[in-house]
DNA sequence: ACAAAAGTGTTTGCAGTACACCCATGC
DNA sequence: GCATGGGTGTACTGCAAACACTTTTGT
Protein backbone atom coordinates (compact mmCIF):
# COMPACT_ATOMS: atom_id res chain seq x y z
CA UNK A 1 0.00 0.00 0.00
CA UNK A 2 1.06 3.38 -1.14
CA UNK A 3 0.05 5.18 2.36
CA UNK A 4 2.08 2.50 4.56
CA UNK A 5 5.06 2.44 3.44
CA UNK A 6 7.56 2.00 6.45
CA UNK A 7 8.42 5.25 7.74
CA UNK A 8 11.46 4.96 10.08
CA UNK A 9 15.01 5.39 8.66
CA UNK A 10 13.54 7.49 5.81
CA UNK A 11 14.16 11.00 7.39
CA UNK A 12 16.11 13.10 5.20
CA UNK A 13 17.97 16.67 6.12
CA UNK A 14 16.45 19.15 3.46
CA UNK A 15 17.97 22.80 2.51
CA UNK A 16 17.28 25.82 0.13
CA UNK A 17 19.47 26.63 -2.17
CA UNK A 18 19.32 30.07 -3.80
CA UNK A 19 20.53 31.70 -6.73
CA UNK A 20 20.56 35.72 -6.54
CA UNK A 21 21.27 36.94 -9.85
CA UNK A 22 22.23 40.96 -10.19
CA UNK A 23 22.69 42.75 -12.99
CA UNK A 24 24.79 45.75 -13.01
CA UNK A 25 27.21 46.97 -16.11
CA UNK A 26 25.76 45.28 -18.51
CA UNK A 27 26.43 41.63 -16.96
CA UNK A 28 24.18 39.23 -14.74
CA UNK A 29 26.10 38.24 -12.02
CA UNK A 30 25.22 36.05 -9.23
CA UNK A 31 26.39 35.96 -5.82
CA UNK A 32 28.90 32.72 -4.14
CA UNK A 33 30.05 32.27 -0.87
CA UNK A 34 33.53 31.28 -0.75
CA UNK A 35 34.37 27.81 0.97
CA UNK A 36 37.81 27.63 2.62
CA UNK A 37 39.55 24.54 3.97
CA UNK A 38 42.55 22.61 4.43
CA UNK A 39 42.35 19.53 1.74
CA UNK A 40 44.72 17.42 1.00
CA UNK A 41 47.73 19.39 3.14
CA UNK A 42 46.96 22.55 1.40
CA UNK A 43 44.30 25.15 1.77
CA UNK A 44 41.55 24.64 -0.70
CA UNK A 45 39.15 27.52 -1.98
CA UNK A 46 35.89 27.70 -4.20
CA UNK A 47 32.26 28.93 -4.49
CA UNK A 48 29.56 27.39 -4.01
CA UNK A 49 25.37 28.92 -4.04
CA UNK A 50 24.12 30.47 -0.52
CA UNK A 51 21.91 28.01 1.26
CA UNK A 52 20.70 26.45 4.64
CA UNK A 53 19.05 23.75 6.29
CA UNK A 54 15.18 23.89 6.31
CA UNK A 55 14.06 24.33 10.01
CA UNK A 56 10.59 22.20 11.10
CA UNK A 57 8.58 25.86 12.31
CA UNK A 58 9.25 27.52 8.81
CA UNK A 59 8.15 26.93 5.09
CA UNK A 60 10.23 26.56 2.44
CA UNK A 61 9.58 30.09 1.40
CA UNK A 62 10.69 31.35 4.31
CA UNK A 63 13.09 29.39 4.77
CA UNK A 64 14.57 30.71 1.69
CA UNK A 65 13.78 34.64 2.39
CA UNK A 66 15.64 33.72 5.84
CA UNK A 67 18.94 32.89 3.93
CA UNK A 68 18.50 35.80 1.88
CA UNK A 69 18.15 38.05 4.27
CA UNK A 70 21.09 36.99 6.26
CA UNK A 71 23.05 36.96 3.24
CA UNK A 72 22.07 40.88 1.91
CA UNK A 73 20.13 42.35 4.77
CA UNK A 74 17.23 42.57 2.56
CA UNK A 75 13.75 41.73 2.63
CA UNK A 76 10.94 41.46 0.56
CA UNK A 77 12.89 40.28 -2.52
CA UNK A 78 11.65 38.26 -5.56
CA UNK A 79 11.94 34.76 -4.93
CA UNK A 80 10.89 31.82 -6.99
CA UNK A 81 11.10 28.29 -7.04
CA UNK A 82 12.08 26.59 -9.79
CA UNK A 83 13.15 22.77 -8.90
CA UNK A 84 13.77 19.99 -6.16
CA UNK A 85 17.28 17.83 -6.12
CA UNK A 86 17.17 15.12 -4.45
CA UNK A 87 20.21 12.74 -6.35
CA UNK A 88 21.28 10.54 -3.27
CA UNK A 89 25.11 11.20 -3.91
CA UNK A 90 24.25 14.84 -4.30
CA UNK A 91 27.18 16.47 -1.96
CA UNK A 92 29.37 13.36 -2.12
CA UNK A 93 30.66 12.99 -5.24
CA UNK A 94 33.59 14.63 -4.87
CA UNK A 95 35.83 13.89 -2.28
CA UNK A 96 36.80 17.94 -1.25
CA UNK A 97 32.86 18.50 -0.76
CA UNK A 98 32.81 15.37 1.65
CA UNK A 99 36.13 17.04 3.48
CA UNK A 100 34.00 19.97 3.85
CA UNK A 101 31.23 18.45 5.14
CA UNK A 102 33.59 16.44 7.75
CA UNK A 103 35.04 19.88 8.97
CA UNK A 104 32.33 21.74 9.18
CA UNK A 105 30.17 18.94 11.36
CA UNK A 106 27.37 17.98 8.76
CA UNK A 107 25.70 14.62 8.71
CA UNK A 108 27.20 13.09 5.89
CA UNK A 109 23.74 11.86 4.76
CA UNK A 110 20.89 12.81 1.98
CA UNK A 111 19.95 16.59 1.82
CA UNK A 112 17.16 17.21 -0.44
CA UNK A 113 17.40 20.31 -1.88
CA UNK A 114 15.17 22.86 -2.77
CA UNK A 115 16.33 26.01 -5.38
CA UNK A 116 15.05 29.13 -5.70
CA UNK A 117 16.02 31.77 -7.85
CA UNK A 118 16.15 35.41 -6.54
CA UNK A 119 16.13 38.96 -8.46
CA UNK A 120 18.00 42.03 -6.79
CA UNK A 121 18.20 45.26 -8.05
CA UNK A 122 20.65 47.64 -5.60
CA UNK A 123 18.67 50.86 -5.83
CA UNK A 124 18.89 54.21 -3.79
CA UNK A 125 16.15 52.72 -1.30
CA UNK A 126 17.77 50.02 -0.42
CA UNK A 127 21.56 50.68 -0.61
CA UNK A 128 21.41 51.31 2.99
CA UNK A 129 20.13 48.23 4.07
CA UNK A 130 22.55 46.01 2.02
CA UNK A 131 25.44 44.36 3.47
CA UNK A 132 27.04 41.54 2.03
CA UNK A 133 28.84 39.13 4.54
CA UNK A 134 32.88 39.27 3.55
CA UNK A 135 32.74 36.21 1.73
CA UNK A 136 30.45 36.76 -0.36
CA UNK A 137 31.12 38.33 -3.49
CA UNK A 138 28.98 38.32 -6.96
CA UNK A 139 30.19 36.84 -9.77
CA UNK A 140 29.41 36.88 -13.73
CA UNK A 141 27.77 34.27 -14.65
CA UNK A 142 29.15 33.74 -17.82
CA UNK A 143 32.57 33.44 -15.65
CA UNK A 144 31.77 30.44 -13.17
CA UNK A 145 33.37 27.43 -14.40
CA UNK A 146 32.93 25.52 -11.32
CA UNK A 147 30.94 25.45 -8.06
CA UNK A 148 30.94 23.01 -4.94
CA UNK A 149 28.67 20.07 -5.30
CA UNK A 150 26.23 19.99 -7.65
CA UNK A 151 25.76 23.42 -8.14
CA UNK A 152 26.72 24.59 -11.14
CA UNK A 153 23.79 22.23 -12.18
CA UNK A 154 21.67 23.93 -10.23
CA UNK A 155 22.90 27.04 -11.53
CA UNK A 156 22.41 26.10 -14.75
CA UNK A 157 19.34 25.05 -13.91
CA UNK A 158 17.96 28.74 -12.26
CA UNK A 159 19.55 30.57 -15.14
CA UNK A 160 17.17 28.33 -17.52
CA UNK A 161 14.41 28.73 -14.99
CA UNK A 162 15.32 33.17 -14.85
CA UNK A 163 15.05 32.73 -19.01
CA UNK A 164 12.21 30.97 -19.70
CA UNK A 165 10.37 33.56 -16.85
CA UNK A 166 11.55 35.91 -19.04
CA UNK A 167 9.86 35.53 -21.57
CA UNK A 168 6.36 35.33 -20.92
CA UNK A 169 6.55 37.36 -17.62
CA UNK A 170 7.96 40.73 -16.51
CA UNK A 171 10.51 39.78 -14.13
CA UNK A 172 13.67 41.57 -16.04
CA UNK A 173 12.32 44.72 -14.12
CA UNK A 174 12.94 43.49 -10.78
CA UNK A 175 16.94 43.31 -12.03
CA UNK A 176 17.02 47.03 -12.85
CA UNK A 177 16.84 50.10 -10.23
CA UNK A 178 13.07 51.39 -10.19
CA UNK A 179 14.26 53.87 -12.42
CA UNK A 180 15.66 52.76 -15.71
CA UNK A 181 16.41 53.60 -19.55
CA UNK A 182 15.46 51.81 -22.28
CA UNK A 183 18.82 50.85 -23.52
CA UNK A 184 19.32 49.55 -19.84
CA UNK A 185 15.92 47.19 -20.23
CA UNK A 186 17.45 46.18 -23.45
CA UNK A 187 20.60 45.39 -22.36
CA UNK A 188 19.26 43.02 -19.77
CA UNK A 189 17.22 41.12 -22.19
CA UNK A 190 20.00 40.89 -24.63
CA UNK A 191 22.10 39.72 -22.22
CA UNK A 192 19.75 37.29 -20.17
CA UNK A 193 18.36 36.01 -23.44
CA UNK A 194 21.85 35.97 -25.07
CA UNK A 195 20.40 37.43 -28.12
CA UNK A 196 20.62 41.06 -30.53
CA UNK A 197 17.73 42.78 -30.33
CA UNK A 198 16.87 45.68 -32.89
CA UNK A 199 16.43 48.92 -30.93
CA UNK A 200 13.40 50.27 -32.90
CA UNK A 201 11.89 46.99 -32.47
CA UNK A 202 12.46 46.97 -28.94
CA UNK A 203 10.97 50.40 -28.18
CA UNK A 204 7.65 50.06 -29.90
CA UNK A 205 7.19 47.14 -28.17
CA UNK A 206 7.95 48.36 -24.66
CA UNK A 207 6.20 51.63 -25.45
CA UNK A 208 3.29 50.17 -26.27
CA UNK A 209 2.97 48.43 -22.98
CA UNK A 210 0.90 50.49 -20.83
CA UNK A 211 2.60 49.45 -17.35
CA UNK A 212 6.28 50.85 -18.79
CA UNK A 213 5.57 54.66 -18.09
CA UNK A 214 7.79 57.36 -18.87
CA UNK A 215 8.99 59.56 -15.90
CA UNK A 216 10.00 63.31 -16.84
CA UNK A 217 13.70 62.73 -15.38
CA UNK A 218 17.12 62.15 -17.73
CA UNK A 219 20.30 60.98 -17.05
CA UNK A 220 22.63 63.45 -16.30
CA UNK A 221 26.86 63.45 -16.23
CA UNK A 222 27.12 61.25 -19.61
CA UNK A 223 28.74 62.86 -22.56
CA UNK A 224 25.94 61.59 -25.30
CA UNK A 225 22.59 62.84 -25.32
CA UNK A 226 21.03 61.71 -21.98
CA UNK A 227 18.51 58.80 -21.66
CA UNK A 228 14.36 59.05 -20.34
CA UNK A 229 13.92 56.80 -17.55
CA UNK A 230 11.04 54.72 -17.22
CA UNK A 231 9.58 53.55 -14.48
CA UNK A 232 7.47 49.69 -14.04
CA UNK A 233 4.31 49.65 -12.88
CA UNK A 234 2.90 46.86 -11.57
CA UNK A 235 -0.59 47.46 -10.80
CA UNK A 236 -0.87 48.86 -14.48
CA UNK A 237 0.46 45.30 -15.13
CA UNK A 238 -1.80 43.12 -13.48
CA UNK A 239 -4.81 44.92 -14.65
CA UNK A 240 -3.77 44.76 -18.50
CA UNK A 241 -1.98 41.57 -18.81
CA UNK A 242 -3.95 39.69 -21.45
CA UNK A 243 -4.38 35.83 -20.71
CA UNK A 244 -2.09 35.01 -23.65
CA UNK A 245 -3.61 31.76 -25.22
CA UNK A 246 -0.93 31.00 -27.91
CA UNK A 247 -0.52 27.28 -27.59
CA UNK A 248 1.76 26.37 -29.48
CA UNK A 249 0.63 22.61 -29.86
CA UNK B 1 27.68 31.35 8.95
CA UNK B 2 24.49 29.87 6.78
CA UNK B 3 26.55 26.84 6.41
CA UNK B 4 26.92 25.85 9.39
CA UNK B 5 23.59 26.16 11.34
CA UNK B 6 23.08 23.08 14.28
CA UNK B 7 22.09 20.61 12.07
CA UNK B 8 20.07 18.26 14.72
CA UNK B 9 16.98 17.58 14.69
CA UNK B 10 16.34 19.32 11.36
CA UNK B 11 15.16 15.98 9.77
CA UNK B 12 12.59 15.88 7.96
CA UNK B 13 10.09 13.71 5.80
CA UNK B 14 10.30 13.88 2.49
CA UNK B 15 7.50 12.62 0.19
CA UNK B 16 6.52 12.71 -3.20
CA UNK B 17 2.86 12.87 -4.41
CA UNK B 18 1.45 12.70 -8.16
CA UNK B 19 -1.05 13.90 -10.10
CA UNK B 20 -2.13 11.42 -12.62
CA UNK B 21 -3.98 12.92 -15.55
CA UNK B 22 -6.15 11.05 -17.60
CA UNK B 23 -8.42 11.88 -21.06
CA UNK B 24 -11.16 10.09 -21.66
CA UNK B 25 -14.44 11.05 -23.45
CA UNK B 26 -13.95 14.41 -23.43
CA UNK B 27 -13.04 14.84 -19.84
CA UNK B 28 -9.84 15.33 -17.99
CA UNK B 29 -9.10 13.29 -15.45
CA UNK B 30 -7.15 12.30 -12.48
CA UNK B 31 -6.33 8.82 -10.37
CA UNK B 32 -7.31 9.50 -6.42
CA UNK B 33 -6.81 6.96 -4.02
CA UNK B 34 -9.48 6.55 -1.45
CA UNK B 35 -8.66 6.67 2.08
CA UNK B 36 -11.06 4.99 4.42
CA UNK B 37 -10.92 4.84 8.33
CA UNK B 38 -13.43 5.18 11.27
CA UNK B 39 -13.24 8.57 12.81
CA UNK B 40 -15.74 10.01 15.28
CA UNK B 41 -17.04 7.00 15.87
CA UNK B 42 -17.83 6.28 11.97
CA UNK B 43 -16.34 4.98 9.18
CA UNK B 44 -14.71 7.69 7.10
CA UNK B 45 -14.00 7.86 3.43
CA UNK B 46 -12.64 10.42 1.40
CA UNK B 47 -9.99 10.95 -1.66
CA UNK B 48 -5.72 12.19 -1.70
CA UNK B 49 -3.38 12.00 -4.10
CA UNK B 50 -1.23 8.92 -4.68
CA UNK B 51 2.38 9.09 -3.14
CA UNK B 52 4.89 8.15 -0.62
CA UNK B 53 7.94 8.76 1.50
CA UNK B 54 11.09 9.33 -0.78
CA UNK B 55 13.65 6.63 0.01
CA UNK B 56 17.49 7.54 0.95
CA UNK B 57 18.89 5.46 -2.03
CA UNK B 58 16.83 6.99 -4.62
CA UNK B 59 16.19 10.00 -6.46
CA UNK B 60 12.93 12.26 -6.08
CA UNK B 61 12.01 11.48 -10.14
CA UNK B 62 12.59 7.50 -9.31
CA UNK B 63 10.60 7.58 -6.26
CA UNK B 64 7.61 9.27 -8.67
CA UNK B 65 7.78 6.74 -11.04
CA UNK B 66 7.81 3.81 -8.24
CA UNK B 67 4.46 5.31 -6.94
CA UNK B 68 3.25 5.14 -10.71
CA UNK B 69 4.52 2.09 -11.11
CA UNK B 70 3.18 0.58 -8.21
CA UNK B 71 -0.34 2.07 -8.81
CA UNK B 72 -0.73 1.68 -11.97
CA UNK B 73 1.52 -1.38 -13.43
CA UNK B 74 3.43 1.04 -15.99
CA UNK B 75 6.55 2.13 -16.86
CA UNK B 76 7.87 5.56 -18.89
CA UNK B 77 5.14 7.73 -18.14
CA UNK B 78 5.69 11.46 -18.91
CA UNK B 79 6.37 12.95 -15.41
CA UNK B 80 6.75 16.34 -14.53
CA UNK B 81 7.64 17.64 -11.15
CA UNK B 82 6.04 20.92 -10.58
CA UNK B 83 6.80 22.39 -7.13
CA UNK B 84 8.05 21.26 -3.47
CA UNK B 85 5.31 22.06 -0.33
CA UNK B 86 6.70 22.27 3.35
CA UNK B 87 4.07 24.40 4.93
CA UNK B 88 4.54 22.88 8.57
CA UNK B 89 1.07 22.16 9.53
CA UNK B 90 0.30 20.74 5.73
CA UNK B 91 -0.50 17.43 7.40
CA UNK B 92 -2.20 18.25 10.68
CA UNK B 93 -4.31 21.20 9.71
CA UNK B 94 -7.73 18.99 10.15
CA UNK B 95 -8.69 16.96 12.94
CA UNK B 96 -9.63 13.46 10.03
CA UNK B 97 -5.90 14.28 8.69
CA UNK B 98 -4.50 13.92 12.21
CA UNK B 99 -6.55 10.66 13.27
CA UNK B 100 -5.63 9.36 9.78
CA UNK B 101 -1.95 9.39 10.49
CA UNK B 102 -2.24 7.77 13.90
CA UNK B 103 -4.00 4.68 12.34
CA UNK B 104 -1.73 4.11 9.67
CA UNK B 105 1.32 4.58 11.99
CA UNK B 106 2.73 7.30 10.43
CA UNK B 107 4.81 9.71 12.54
CA UNK B 108 3.33 13.31 12.90
CA UNK B 109 6.41 15.10 11.65
CA UNK B 110 6.65 17.66 8.56
CA UNK B 111 6.77 16.15 5.05
CA UNK B 112 7.99 18.24 2.69
CA UNK B 113 6.32 16.70 -0.14
CA UNK B 114 7.64 17.07 -3.88
CA UNK B 115 5.03 17.11 -6.43
CA UNK B 116 4.74 15.52 -9.78
CA UNK B 117 2.33 15.43 -12.27
CA UNK B 118 2.04 12.93 -15.08
CA UNK B 119 0.21 12.39 -18.39
CA UNK B 120 -1.17 9.28 -19.10
CA UNK B 121 -2.60 7.26 -22.44
CA UNK B 122 -3.76 4.43 -21.97
CA UNK B 123 -3.68 2.43 -26.01
CA UNK B 124 -3.27 -0.57 -27.08
CA UNK B 125 0.49 -1.43 -26.45
CA UNK B 126 -0.44 -0.39 -23.05
CA UNK B 127 -3.45 -1.80 -22.01
CA UNK B 128 -2.70 -5.36 -21.04
CA UNK B 129 0.00 -4.14 -18.01
CA UNK B 130 -2.48 -1.36 -16.89
CA UNK B 131 -3.76 -2.68 -13.21
CA UNK B 132 -5.40 -0.26 -10.94
CA UNK B 133 -4.69 -1.20 -7.65
CA UNK B 134 -8.75 -2.10 -6.01
CA UNK B 135 -8.79 1.01 -3.92
CA UNK B 136 -7.52 3.66 -7.03
CA UNK B 137 -9.91 5.63 -9.74
CA UNK B 138 -10.17 7.69 -12.45
CA UNK B 139 -12.08 10.95 -11.37
CA UNK B 140 -12.99 14.21 -12.98
CA UNK B 141 -11.29 16.88 -12.29
CA UNK B 142 -14.03 19.10 -12.71
CA UNK B 143 -16.14 17.20 -10.35
CA UNK B 144 -12.93 16.99 -7.18
CA UNK B 145 -14.64 19.34 -3.99
CA UNK B 146 -12.22 17.89 -1.47
CA UNK B 147 -9.09 16.11 -0.76
CA UNK B 148 -7.17 14.86 2.46
CA UNK B 149 -4.18 17.41 3.58
CA UNK B 150 -3.48 19.79 1.23
CA UNK B 151 -3.79 17.62 -1.74
CA UNK B 152 -6.54 20.10 -3.11
CA UNK B 153 -4.56 22.70 -3.54
CA UNK B 154 -1.52 20.21 -5.29
CA UNK B 155 -3.99 19.31 -7.94
CA UNK B 156 -4.70 22.97 -8.59
CA UNK B 157 -1.17 23.80 -8.60
CA UNK B 158 -0.55 20.99 -10.77
CA UNK B 159 -3.54 21.64 -13.05
CA UNK B 160 -2.16 25.16 -13.62
CA UNK B 161 1.46 24.16 -14.32
CA UNK B 162 -0.28 21.48 -16.85
CA UNK B 163 -1.97 24.28 -18.32
CA UNK B 164 1.54 26.21 -18.78
CA UNK B 165 3.30 23.14 -20.02
CA UNK B 166 0.46 22.67 -22.65
CA UNK B 167 0.64 26.14 -23.78
CA UNK B 168 4.24 25.93 -25.01
CA UNK B 169 4.93 22.17 -25.53
CA UNK B 170 3.55 19.67 -27.22
CA UNK B 171 2.71 17.67 -23.97
CA UNK B 172 -1.08 16.78 -24.80
CA UNK B 173 -0.13 14.13 -27.19
CA UNK B 174 0.96 12.20 -24.40
CA UNK B 175 -2.28 11.95 -22.99
CA UNK B 176 -3.91 10.57 -26.28
CA UNK B 177 -3.00 7.29 -27.77
CA UNK B 178 -0.83 7.33 -30.54
CA UNK B 179 -3.76 7.41 -33.23
CA UNK B 180 -5.67 9.90 -32.59
CA UNK B 181 -7.72 12.32 -34.72
CA UNK B 182 -7.94 16.08 -34.88
CA UNK B 183 -11.14 16.58 -32.63
CA UNK B 184 -9.78 14.61 -30.41
CA UNK B 185 -6.85 16.60 -30.15
CA UNK B 186 -9.13 19.86 -30.20
CA UNK B 187 -11.42 19.04 -27.69
CA UNK B 188 -8.54 18.09 -25.72
CA UNK B 189 -6.79 21.61 -25.67
CA UNK B 190 -10.43 22.89 -25.29
CA UNK B 191 -10.93 21.34 -22.06
CA UNK B 192 -7.99 21.66 -20.13
CA UNK B 193 -7.43 24.87 -21.00
CA UNK B 194 -11.04 26.18 -20.83
CA UNK B 195 -11.60 27.88 -24.21
CA UNK B 196 -13.18 27.09 -27.30
CA UNK B 197 -11.22 27.02 -30.48
CA UNK B 198 -12.52 27.74 -34.06
CA UNK B 199 -12.19 24.28 -35.71
CA UNK B 200 -10.63 25.62 -38.96
CA UNK B 201 -8.38 27.77 -37.68
CA UNK B 202 -7.05 24.89 -35.26
CA UNK B 203 -6.65 22.29 -37.81
CA UNK B 204 -5.04 25.11 -39.99
CA UNK B 205 -2.19 25.12 -37.17
CA UNK B 206 -2.33 21.69 -36.58
CA UNK B 207 -1.49 20.87 -40.36
CA UNK B 208 1.12 23.29 -40.59
CA UNK B 209 3.26 21.20 -37.88
CA UNK B 210 5.51 18.65 -39.67
CA UNK B 211 5.57 16.74 -37.01
CA UNK B 212 1.76 15.60 -36.64
CA UNK B 213 1.11 13.31 -39.42
CA UNK B 214 -2.13 11.75 -40.88
CA UNK B 215 -1.80 8.35 -41.86
CA UNK B 216 -3.96 6.16 -44.24
CA UNK B 217 -6.07 4.55 -41.21
CA UNK B 218 -9.77 6.03 -40.79
CA UNK B 219 -12.35 5.83 -37.33
CA UNK B 220 -14.36 2.61 -38.20
CA UNK B 221 -18.42 2.08 -36.79
CA UNK B 222 -18.86 5.65 -36.26
CA UNK B 223 -22.53 7.17 -37.41
CA UNK B 224 -21.10 9.72 -39.33
CA UNK B 225 -18.13 10.70 -41.32
CA UNK B 226 -15.27 9.18 -40.39
CA UNK B 227 -12.32 10.59 -39.15
CA UNK B 228 -8.40 9.98 -40.35
CA UNK B 229 -6.12 8.95 -37.82
CA UNK B 230 -2.75 11.71 -37.20
CA UNK B 231 0.26 10.31 -34.91
CA UNK B 232 2.61 12.65 -33.00
CA UNK B 233 6.45 12.45 -34.23
CA UNK B 234 8.63 13.11 -30.93
CA UNK B 235 11.77 13.15 -33.26
CA UNK B 236 10.46 15.71 -35.88
CA UNK B 237 9.40 17.71 -33.33
CA UNK B 238 13.02 17.84 -31.41
CA UNK B 239 14.26 18.85 -35.01
CA UNK B 240 12.07 21.32 -36.25
CA UNK B 241 11.11 22.95 -33.05
CA UNK B 242 12.22 26.78 -33.28
CA UNK B 243 13.47 28.45 -29.82
CA UNK B 244 10.76 31.09 -29.77
CA UNK B 245 11.96 34.42 -28.78
CA UNK B 246 8.38 35.99 -28.16
CA UNK B 247 9.65 37.22 -25.20
CA UNK B 248 6.33 39.39 -23.68
CA UNK B 249 8.17 41.98 -21.54
C1' DA C 1 33.89 69.59 -34.17
C1' DC C 2 33.85 65.10 -32.72
C1' DA C 3 32.55 60.96 -30.16
C1' DA C 4 28.96 58.40 -28.10
C1' DA C 5 24.68 56.73 -27.21
C1' DA C 6 19.55 58.31 -27.56
C1' DG C 7 15.77 58.52 -30.17
C1' DT C 8 12.60 57.99 -34.22
C1' DG C 9 8.94 55.58 -39.04
C1' DT C 10 7.91 52.91 -42.82
C1' DT C 11 7.42 48.80 -45.40
C1' DT C 12 6.72 43.85 -45.78
C1' DG C 13 5.23 39.36 -44.67
C1' DC C 14 3.22 36.07 -41.75
C1' DA C 15 0.23 34.34 -38.39
C1' DG C 16 -4.08 34.84 -35.76
C1' DT C 17 -9.10 35.48 -36.20
C1' DA C 18 -13.70 35.35 -37.88
C1' DC C 19 -16.90 33.00 -40.46
C1' DA C 20 -20.59 28.91 -43.36
C1' DC C 21 -21.25 25.12 -46.05
C1' DC C 22 -20.66 20.29 -48.10
C1' DC C 23 -19.22 15.24 -47.06
C1' DA C 24 -19.25 10.35 -45.50
C1' DT C 25 -21.18 7.16 -42.61
C1' DG C 26 -24.79 4.37 -39.65
C1' DC C 27 -29.32 3.73 -38.72
C1' DG D 1 -33.33 10.39 -45.87
C1' DC D 2 -31.83 12.12 -41.73
C1' DA D 3 -28.80 12.82 -37.94
C1' DT D 4 -24.04 13.24 -36.66
C1' DG D 5 -19.68 14.92 -36.52
C1' DG D 6 -15.68 15.42 -40.30
C1' DG D 7 -13.60 18.32 -43.28
C1' DT D 8 -12.54 22.59 -46.09
C1' DG D 9 -11.01 28.37 -47.88
C1' DT D 10 -10.91 33.30 -47.83
C1' DA D 11 -10.55 37.96 -46.32
C1' DC D 12 -9.02 41.05 -42.56
C1' DT D 13 -6.07 42.67 -39.08
C1' DG D 14 -2.24 43.26 -36.16
C1' DC D 15 2.22 42.15 -34.73
C1' DA D 16 7.16 40.91 -35.85
C1' DA D 17 11.14 41.97 -38.68
C1' DA D 18 14.25 44.58 -41.41
C1' DC D 19 16.44 48.74 -41.97
C1' DA D 20 19.41 54.38 -41.47
C1' DC D 21 19.56 58.80 -40.04
C1' DT D 22 19.10 62.87 -36.73
C1' DT D 23 19.61 64.62 -31.85
C1' DT D 24 21.74 65.83 -27.56
C1' DT D 25 25.22 65.99 -24.55
C1' DG D 26 30.44 66.16 -22.75
C1' DT D 27 34.99 66.96 -23.97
Amino acid sequence: MLQEAPVSGLNLHVSVDCVVFGFEFGKLNVLLLERKMMFQGQEYKDLKLPGDLVRKDEDLDTAAARVLKELTGLENIYLKQYAAIGTPNRLTRLERDMEWLRQIGHPEEVVVTVAYYSLLNIDQERINKFQLQEDVKWHPVSQIKELAFDHMEILADGLEALRTELRSNPIGFELLPSKFTLSQLQKLYEVILGVNLDKRNFRKKVTNMPYVIPINEKERGVSHKPARFYIFNKKIYEKTRKNSLDFSV
